[in-house]
DNA sequence: GTCTATATGTGGATAGAC
DNA sequence: GTCTATCCACATATAGAC
């Protein structure tokens, strides 16, 4: 029982920090969700702050194995880019929930500077991938590029972030794809 | 700036939840900056609900002229498209700070519905004048556009909110440039 | 309009029994 | 590992004196 609450009680913090914000959700809201007690959180994760570090380790971890899985999976650049996309789409989640990353950026002054510096090796994680994205495109013709790869990448992470908030704010699924249209007509 | 107590508080509260976002400023943050108790402010704004709404307020209208005068100013279109990017740059405030609308929209649960109403409103202002803009610089020839204004217009909010995020997220402006890079260099 | 005082709820966190 | 019980700080909000 002991690793599975452990991950019950990331698996909880995660969907409700993302849908919420780091300021919006507290120890309460996980013990109702898993079905345990407050002091049984704390048990397994002492501080606040320590469960959002756990929380971001694992999310970059999972987004780092799910960009490698599309950039062996796909052969095109622009299907590689597409399926980054879809991934930043279903993060969304109809306009439920933000990507981890997004939802903590707004609440800095009330994170632990561990989570702040994980909050950069996030994106520049994703902007490396980006730009390798972008590389492939650019190298067979499938992605019509408007100026070089790093300069494409920090633009392209910057767009999905904004499309998602959008969309959250108005729980409006379809700003996220008004502001994606420009860069998905750019993949053959 | 600010005459009366009334937009001292505003003043403060803007200042405030645009750094730490909705759920990151409380009345007691407003007491102190302002140098009343925490029931004066009670006096002028009964609830946070209501200070809220009154405060998405006057940043809609005090943008709303702001781009007003921008397009009455600036002759073309890119040099009106590179004023509303100063816009946001200045807003940053060197990484300490994010439009409000950024700064609210990851606490959607949180925020009374007055408010999501008025974040709504804000980002269709903003899309169309950014679609407006684009048009003149599609006229004039003074921006290379990659879609039509609409699309343009969608993506450029988009890409303005999310190079906000990524900035203020880890304090360094320079984050925000990188993004923006891409939509410059499109301007004559 | 501003104050003191207070009500009432919730935040993160701990002690110690089982 | 999980529980009950509790701590203390802080949240929004109100009552009523000056």
């Amino acid at each position: 029982m002991s690793t599975d609450t452990k991950s019950a009680v990331l698996d909880s913090a995660e969907r409700i920090a993302r849908a919420c914000g780091f300021d919006g959700f507290s120890y309460a809201d996980l013990a109702e969700e898993v079905g345990i007690r407050k002091a049984s959180i704390h048990h397994h994760f002492p501080t606040k702050a320590a469960l959002a570090v756990t929380l971001m380790q694992r999310y970059h971890k999972t987004l780092d194995e799910a960009c490698t899985h599309i950039v062996v999976t796909e052969v095109s650049g622009s299907a590689q880019l597409r399926a980054v996309v879809d991934q930043y789409r279903s993060a969304l989640d109809g306009g439920k929930s933000l990507c981890l990353c997004v939802a903590f950026s707004t609440s800095r002054e009330s994170l632990p500077a561990d989570v702040i510096t994980q909050i950069s090796r996030f994106r520049t994680m994703m902007i490396t991938w980006l730009k390798e994205i972008f590389e492939a495109g650019k190298a067979d013709g499938t992605i019509t590029l408007v100026g070089d790869p790093p300069m494409e990448a920090a633009a392209g992470l910057a767009l999905m972030e904004g499309a998602q908030l959008a969309a959250r704010a108005e729980e409006t699924p379809a700003l996220f794809e008004n502001a994606m249209q420009l860069l998905l007509q750019r993949c053959s």
